[in-house]
RNA sequence: GCGUCGGUGGCAGAGUGGUCAAUUGCAUCAGACUGUAAAUCUGACGGAGUAUUCCUACGGGGGUUCAAAUCCCUCCCGGCGCA
């Protein structure tokens, strides 16, 4: 693209590892990468103020949705409002998220706690079951909240049951309006239960919406001046059909790309391994949807860029803190009776603002009592946690 | 003192002869959470045991019955009314 919206330059890469640092320069400022980028899915960080994540979290960019801002309060609102830094008072680099995982957490995942991540071995009758749905009707026994077809997705709103559309265009329309400085191109997040000839077929479909989404983009001079567009590489468990999309993707005009769908923890690596031996390493690449401290260090060592992960903030809300241990990290659960009398730190080398002033017996007790300030506090921490954790993976490569 | 209603598992509160170790909520204990349907969800929750098993339990004691948290008698405790 012509004066892009967005660049990159990779500062220093790490000898050994597809690893690299660098800057993502954005119309909102820069990402220095590594990063962790922060999940506001409506426009917010969960019980945290913009401010506060200034402040207390340093974070240096927030991701919202698509699908979320545009069924509540409207894209057109955000728009008419001045757009998401306006709107919402994010005064940083922003994304949003296509919608793509929409397809995934109110489809083929609806009802049934499964997760983008896939625990073991998945058998095929487990696929054949879950899978290849497209129809209406089928949609309604299964209690789906979308249904897929080759042109795009109709939802069904979760807030009140009204039917919605969603193609390639419709989303980065909708990304558009809504103004972040990274927009994602509509693709379809697959479940990791679904068998291979499912994955190819959601997978080619992802290229055909790339495709357009670029499209669409394009014919918005405004829009292209001010954002830039990242394309989704997918293709599930498999490696051939990962090396695959990404392949097709690299050949397409995009700023970035995201890497996007279905794992399981031990295929991760090689997954990542065979994507971004192959994306284009003058683009940012960013992890979709992950992670946990381990599947950073494992993201950065294998060339990703910026990641996203709504765990940090959901697991601190029900009182789950991250904390470091000779090993590496681990999740500590605050209601535990063991901690009602705990006067240490929420972690010992932790030296953020809530590590530094609250105990764990006090956020013990504010999850007890269900007081606001504990989940407000323990995001804090996770938050800082995640992200700090992030940029020293950057330090690293900078200092080796 | 008389009358009346009531005493159920940590708490509240169902049950009113067998399908009751006893609905439910809260509390408690533990688990889960990876591009947010999420300040959510799951499990345990009298004791022992892997278990189809046994023991102890619905204020205390006694009784009726094949069988009682449920019926009867009595005692204790509490609310209300009348003295």
């Amino acid at each position: 693209m012509q004066n892009p919206a967005i660049s990159f330059e990779i500062v220093k890469r790490q000898p050994g590892t597809l690893g690299r640092a660098g800057v993502i320069h954005t119309p909102h400022g820069d990402i220095e990468t590594p990063a962790f980028v922060v999940v506001g899915t409506k426009g917010t960080v969960k019980s945290i103020k913009p401010e506060d994540m200034a402040t207390y979290v340093g974070n240096q960019v927030a991701l919202a949705n698509t699908y979320h801002l545009f069924l509540q309060p409207g894209d057109d609102v955000v728009r008419d409002a001045g757009g998401l830094h306006q709107f919402a008072h994010w005064d940083l680099p922003t994304m949003t998220d296509s919608g793509g995982f929409q397809v995934f957490s109110l489809g083929a995942a609806f009802g049934k706690g499964v997760t983008k991540f896939a625990k073991g071995e998945v058998t095929e009758s487990q696929e054949k079951t879950e899978l290849n749905v497209y129809s209406k009707e089928v949609a309604a026994e299964h209690g789906k909240l979308c249904v897929i077809d080759d042109e795009g997705v109709t939802f069904t709103s979760h807030l009140d049951g009204s039917m919605h559309r969603f193609t390639a265009e419709r989303s980065i329309d909708i990304q558009h309006n809504i103004g972040a400085d990274i927009i994602v191109a509509f693709d379809e997040c697959t479940s990791p239960t679904a068998d291979k000839e499912y994955q190819r077929e959601a997978m080619e479909r992802t290229h055909r919406w790339a495709k357009r989404s670029i499209l669409a983009h394009k014919q918005n001079y405004e829009a292209l001046k001010k954002q830039g567009l990242y394309g989704v590489v997918q293709g599930g468990r498999h490696l051939d059909l990962r090396k695959e999309s990404a392949t097709v993707l690299s050949a397409m005009d995009f700023d970035g790309f995201g890497i996007g769908g279905s794992f399981s923890k031990e295929d991760l690596g090689e997954a990542l391994r065979v994507v971004n031996e192959v994306l284009p390493e003058d683009k940012p690449r960013h992890l979709l949807g992950i992670g946990e401290p381990e599947d950073i260090i494992e993201g950065v060592r294998l060339g990703c860029d910026t990641f996203d992960c709504v765990a940090p903030t959901r697991i601190a809300r029900t009182g789950t803190i991250y904390e470091r241990t000779n090993e590496g990290h681990r999740r500590t659960n605050l209601l535990n009776a063991k901690y009602t009398r705990d006067s240490g730190k929420p972690d010992e080398s932790c030296d953020c603002y809530v590590c530094q002033n609250y105990t764990k017996a006090y956020l013990a007790h504010l999850f007890r009592s269900r007081e606001m300030l504990g989940p407000h506090l323990a995001s804090l921490h996770n938050l800082y946690y995640i992200v700090n954790f992030t940029k020293r993976l950057r330090e690293t490569i900078l200092n080796t």
